[in-house]
DNA sequence: CAACGTCATTCGGTCTTCTGAACGGTTAAT
DNA sequence: ATTAACCGTTCAGAAGACCGAATGACGTTG
């Protein structure tokens, strides 16, 4: 008895239990499809059933969460709608990207994203779909591991290998046959990308999609990067190189109606 | 003492505490434009400073809100990305919205909704926009009041006078000097809709825009429909009645893919 | 320069939530 | 029909969060 409970006061209590359980809960119904009765989620949260069911129950009270007319199982409420789009609203990049996005995807007629660096992922924060058929499936606040996607190698090519090598979670996970999983390979090609100006994925994160992407000179906040991807056989070395320029000029181009905001 | 005890036992705590301030943190910050300190936030909430302290670190030691640089103003962070888009996806009319709103929006080429109707508010899902300069405000997420929308009346017009009496919040909520506030006049407006099929708003919640709508037949959860705005000086009623037609269409050609996707 | 306003933050006693086991309901298989 | 395996739900003891006042750290104003 003792021991736990001296353990447990060791460390502060910095997490108020039930509030970190409701953005589990979030995180949870926002990445799984969806659909979870409450057995599967306390089963995945590790929690007990009867104490996720009383902040389930104040979650649906307030449309947070919605019950299947059976009553045993939960998916994402309306209000949940609010947040993702206030977030972009609220955000400089987010907000002024969208022309410039349209303009790269007319230009390319591929799949292009803007992203940011969290931690040791990419933040997809808007996306323009390609106008062929075989695209690229992604969406707005899904996250990839940043060593696997060309928009992650595009930022983290902007610290030195000492400050890659403390950011990411080694060792480092593989999503492909083709993931690059090798410390130094990825310092190599990140210390190629930033010689160069942008970055590359060859079917890392999926296979058989190539992704190009080049990082917007505004270090705030952890960086932002625009990216253009496409499948292999559309995108050649030839038409990386081409693409890439492109998406430079687009990430120049953003960049400069970031400063003009940020000196008002 | 006791009496204070007995009171809290008599009814159940059927919320959990923390758990509702933690969505209440999101609304509020989704809501208003961001950027509020733990202060106004504890004002806004009616809650102590102490207590929302320990919840604001919970949330953001996770990333679902940000602390300025400053250390003193919070907004919505990076995680809270995730759940309106997910929402979406895992929607079957929101998915399938998709093409027959950029159908309607190309045959009109006006502002374009989908909304649902969620308690007394109608939350849009999803927009195209206007390829006129002078355009309509709205973003998914956002809520205005039914029975200031064409949306709303749209729905609305679905229930008889009796179910909308018990579903509005009376008196009703005056947005523009055109919101209908008068119960007879409403029951009536939606009556007419019921009967022609359509429903219009003339500058009942923003001064100058008109707006027709349709609903869904689905009754599916209580009612989504389509709309679509302009301003007053591009929708005569000769012209109204003309997008009517169009997003009758429309409205009818997404129910007929809702069927089939109902039926497997 | 000092006094003030505002801000986030800490601390211990009290009250709430959390928990694990038991309950009643429904569906599926035997 | 009977069993079994889920589901959500309840309850009282135990653990932890909540609260108000006091503190420290700013930046601003007189």
């Amino acid at each position: 008895m003792e021991s736990v409970a001296a353990a447990a006061r060791g460390r502060r209590p910095e997490e108020v239990k039930s509030a970190a359980r409701v953005l589990e809960v979030l995180e949870l119904l926002g990445a799984e499809g969806a659909r979870l009765s409450l057995a599967e989620m306390a089963g995945a949260m590790a929690v007990p059933k009867s104490s996720l069911h009383a902040i389930l129950r104040t979650m649906e009270a307030r449309r947070w969460v919605d019950l299947d007319p059976s009553g045993t199982r939960y998916s994402l409420g309306l209000k949940a709608l609010l947040t993702g789009t206030a977030y972009l609203e609220g955000d400089d990049v987010a907000s002024l990207a969208g022309p410039v996005l349209d303009a790269l995807a007319e230009e390319t007629g591929e799949s292009v994203h803007l992203g940011r660096l969290d931690g040791t992922d990419v933040v997809y924060l808007a996306k323009r779909e390609s106008r062929h058929a075989l695209r690229m499936y992604s969406a707005v606040g899904r996250r990839l591991p940043a060593h696997a996607t060309a928009l992650g190698k595009a930022m983290l090519s902007q610290y030195d290998a000492a400050e890659v090598r403390m950011r990411l979670n080694w060792p480092l996970e593989r999503l492909t046959p083709d993931t690059v999983t090798d410390p130094e390979a990825l310092l190599g090609q990140l210390a190629e990308a930033r010689l160069r100006g942008w970055a590359m994925d060859d079917g890392e994160n999926s296979p058989d999609i190539r992704c190009v992407a080049v990082a917007l000179g505004t270090g705030q906040g952890g960086g932002d990067a625009i990216s253009c991807s496409a499948p292999k056989s559309r995108m050649d070395d030839a038409r990386a190189e081409e693409v890439a320029r492109a998406v430079t000029e687009a990430a120049h181009s953003l960049g400069t109606l970031l400063k003009r905001l940020g000196q008002h």
